[in-house]
DNA sequence: GTCTATACCTGGATAGAC
DNA sequence: GTCTATCCAGGTATAGAC
C-alpha cells in the first residue's frame, strides 16, 4: 500500500511542532504510520528533504487560509481572529508553530531547508502586514506604527505565546491573543 | 587540571542558544574545552544533568543582573534597555535566549529539567512585571493593560525577535525593540 | 513501493588505570 | 579529576529481494 503522503507530512509536522525537528527520526514516523523506516526513505531520501517537504506542506495550507479568507470576503478582523484561531487549536498538544520550533535551529539546517523556512515566514509576515494596513484602511483597527511593524510585533507575539505556554501553561497564550485583539481594534470614540 | 566550571556552563548556553540542546553533544563540548568527553561526565553524569546546570547558571546571572539594577538604582526605562541590550547582544551569533531555544522542545525534558526551565521563566516574567509597574507608577512607562500582561507581551516580542532575526537577519530585531521602547515610553504632553 | 537486512556512525554513558 | 578504552542504543541511510 502506498504511503499516504498527506498523513505522513501531517505527522512530519505534528512531531516537529511538539519535538522539534532534531528530536525526531525515521523511526517516530515509521512506528505511528505502520511502516518501515526504509519506506519513508523511498520518497524522502534525507531527512532534509523531509524538513523541506514539511514546511512546503505548511506553506501550502497557509496559501490554501489566504485564498479561503479571499473567497469569503472576510474582514481583516475576522480573518485576524481565524489566523489566530489556528494557533489556539494547537495549545492543547503542546505544538508550537512552525516557525517557532525551526527557528531556533535554523543553523543546523542546510541552506535549502533554510530557504525554505526564509520563504515560509516572510509570507506569514506579507500576509499580515497586508490585512493589517487593510484594515486599518478601512477604519477597523487602530495602531500607531508601519503595517510592517505591526505584523512583526503581533506574529512574534503569537509565536512566543505558545512557546511560553509550553512552558508555562496556557493561560498566557489567551491572556496575549486577548489583549492584542483589543488593542487592535478600534475603540468606539 | 580542572575543568573551569565557569567556562564549561557558558560554552554550554551558547551552543545550546545558538544549536538547540538536542543538537550539541558531548563531544562538541569537550572538543572545544581541550579534555574528553569523560571529564565532562564526571561532572555531569548524564546531558540532562548539564542541561539543569546551565538552566541554573543563566538563572543565576539573572539574578545577578537584577542586583546590579539595583544597587546601580536605575530608573525603570534604563532597566529595560540593558535588558534589551543582553539581547540584541546576542544578534551577532545567532544566538536566540534560552527560553527561546529551550521552550520549543519542553516535552522532550524530563522532569527535573523542565522545572527549572519554568523557575527561570517566571523569574524573567516577575522582574519584568514589577520592573513595569514601577515604571508606570513613576510616570515613565504608559501601557493600558495590567502590568503581567505588558510583561508577557514584551517578553514575547523580545523572544520572537531573536529567532525571527535568525531567520531573516537582524532588521528584524531593531525594528521590534524600537517599536517596544517608544510605545512603553510616555510622550510628552 | 515496500520489505528485510544491514552497514555505518554518532552519541550517551561507564569501567578502570593513572 | 582526567584519561583510555569500550559498550550499547539509536539514528541515518542503502542494497537488494519481493
Amino acid at each position: 500500500m502506498k504511503i499516504a503522503q498527506e498523513r505522513l507530512l501531517e505527522l512530519g509536522e505534528t512531531l516537529i511542532r511538539t519535538r522539534g525537528f532534531n528530536a525526531i527520526s525515521y523511526a517516530d514516523l515509521s512506528q505511528k504510520l505502520q511502516v518501515k523506516n526504509a519506506a519513508i526513505h523511498y520518497h524522502y531520501p534525507t531527512k532534509e528533504d523531509l524538513g523541506i517537504a514539511i514546511i512546503r506542506f505548511n506553506r501550502e495550507k497557509f496559501a490554501q487560509f489566504c485564498q479561503h479568507m479571499i473567497k469569503r470576503e472576510f474582514k481583516p478582523d475576522e480573518q485576524i481572529r481565524r489566523y489566530i484561531r489556528i494557533y489556539s487549536s494547537s495549545l492543547q498538544d503542546a505544538k508550537v508553530c512552525l516557525v517557532g520550533s525551526l527557528g531556533p535551529d535554523f543553523t543546523t539546517f542546510g541552506p535549502a531547508m533554510q530557504n525554505e523556512l526564509k520563504n515560509l515566514t516572510s509570507e506569514i509576515l506579507d500576509w499580515f502586514t497586508q490585512v493589517l494596513e487593510q484594515g486599518r484602511n478601512e477604519g477597523i483597527f487602530q495602531f500607531k506604527v508601519e503595517p510592517q511593524i505591526q505584523a512583526l510585533l503581533i506574529i512574534t507575539n503569537l509565536t512566543s505565546a505558545l512557546i511560553l505556554s509550553k512552558i508555562m501553561g496556557p493561560t498566557a497564550f489567551h491572556q496575549i491573543t486577548d489583549s492584542v485583539m483589543s488593542s487592535l481594534l478600534k475603540t468606539q470614540p
